[in-house]
DNA sequence: GGGAGAAACTTACTTGAGTTATTGAACTGC
DNA sequence: GCAGTTCAATAACTCAAGTAAGTTTCTCCC
């Protein structure tokens, strides 16, 4: 099912690299930029459906996603399983598995993903070594908190319909940051199962809300692309208040 | 409606501080305690029912829990509301908020309370300074994400009373962790509507699955105090899985 | 000790969401 | 070119949870 298409490319050089230019992220001193590219290792290619950290592993390292899109959730014993967040290019992957001692969640790759390592080993050394960029990483994991508190008041307070309009407006929103939405559009590569784990809605009912929203004219799908056709109707929906993304740092 | 009843009391000194010495903190060098007590400001008092950071706030500082308890929560505009953690003694309060630039929730008191004031001018400086400590803060930020993963699995995946089982034995081992269980029995001062919003249950369907679960001989309730008739078959009842609490960093 | 408010608890009823099961379309591999 | 998968869509039925509208029980204050 998986063909990681650029195995063995020679990792892009930090300084140089494409996805630091983007308005998501703040800018950086050189002396920071050239610490994380000699700390980083080469990428790691992980294929769709492939579990970046496995639930419990122990030696997990820390990442930052630089292309595809990956999922953190949490199975219950008898297979129920929550997906808590979304995560995008740019974000750190396994911070909370790398600080603590075994993850309690997995982190599974969503599409083919390429990933920038930054072994746990060193994080120490950054902590000692640039106070600046231990900050940012605090203010990272700070971040992800925030996403999944809204995801829980999603889950908690709001009803299908509701919790749909959430969810595509916040990915739409971090899509859109990082330069990925077109004329509305872009690329989603949920199915419905992915959906319905991370709405905590069975699989049938996410499948005839989202038709219900797509007939009522919020959005469209087609070629694996989707576009919000009300992005201000959709926020509106989800009485979700319109918060501006602040640029984040990019370790 | 509220007495805070200490107002004034010269802070507790920190290397005589009584929460260090319980179990479920880690021992700190003599050195970092006294960054620790020359960085605090005196204690700051919040009566039970009452905001200690409010929704939004822009200059919210970082504290920790000296006693009693408080919850974060994130409210909707038409006054749906989420609880999204509690938080009980020793545990840092508004580390996201101090982070961020606004607060994305709001944190309240649910008793009485009493907060060590951790300047968040200062939180740059404990990161140039004390790079062990600025670990320990990312660590429990790390932490308290894992508690509101949990909790969102419970919200998204868990029926009522899977819910309340949950809840009850987190609370349960968390406490016990702090020396506050005698014999089962701790005090619970939630009321059922802080039980439904944490729940995301409606206040009805919560009091019956709550009494429903207090007549099978789940648990007692009498005199504020809660008794866990039986941990095991409730922790079982959650598919939550005994993982030991690891003792963390008291700052 | 009695009145006012909260909080806890019930009852009766409705509905949103879950379950089970079928079908069809799109893609895969042999 | 057919068999095997996976995903999306829909129908029929059940049930967990929500809503509305009480009553009872505390607590605390005058």
């Amino acid at each position: 099912m998986m063909k990681p298409d650029h195995r063995g490319q020679p990792a892009v050089p930090c300084l140089a690299c494409p996805l630091r230019m983007k308005p998501a992220f703040k800018d950086k001193s050189d002396e920071e930029v050239r610490f994380i590219q000699a700390t980083k290792l080469e990428h790691r290619f992980v294929a769709a459906g492939t579990d970046i950290i496995h639930p419990g592993q122990e030696d997990a390292e820390l990442y930052t996603l630089f292309s595809g899109w990956a999922f953190r959730y949490k199975s219950l014993a008898d297979g129920r399983r929550q997906i808590l967040n979304f995560l995008l290019p740019g974000d750190l992957v396994g911070l909370q598995a790398s600080l603590l001692s075994a993850s309690a969640h997995g982190i599974e790759a969503l599409t083919d993903v390429e990933l920038c390592t930054f072994p746990r080993k060193r994080i120490w050394d950054l902590f000692v070594k640039m106070p600046a960029l231990a900050y940012e990483v605090a203010w990272l994991g700070s971040r992800e908190e925030s996403l999944i508190d809204e995801n829980l008041t999603s889950v908690g307070q709001r009803n299908a319909s509701e919790r749909i309009a959430a969810l595509l407006i916040s990915l739409y929103r971090r899509a859109d940051a990082l330069g990925l939405v077109n004329d509305h559009s872009f690329q989603f590569p949920l199915t419905q199962q992915q959906l319905a784990d991370a709405l905590g809605l069975s699989l049938v009912h996410t499948s005839k809300t989202w038709a219900r929203l797509r007939r009522a004219g919020l959005f469209a799908m087609s070629g694996g692309r989707l576009t919000l056709l009300n992005p201000r109707l959709t926020a509106r929906m989800a009485s979700l208040f319109d918060r501006e993304l602040e640029p984040r740092p990019l370790l």
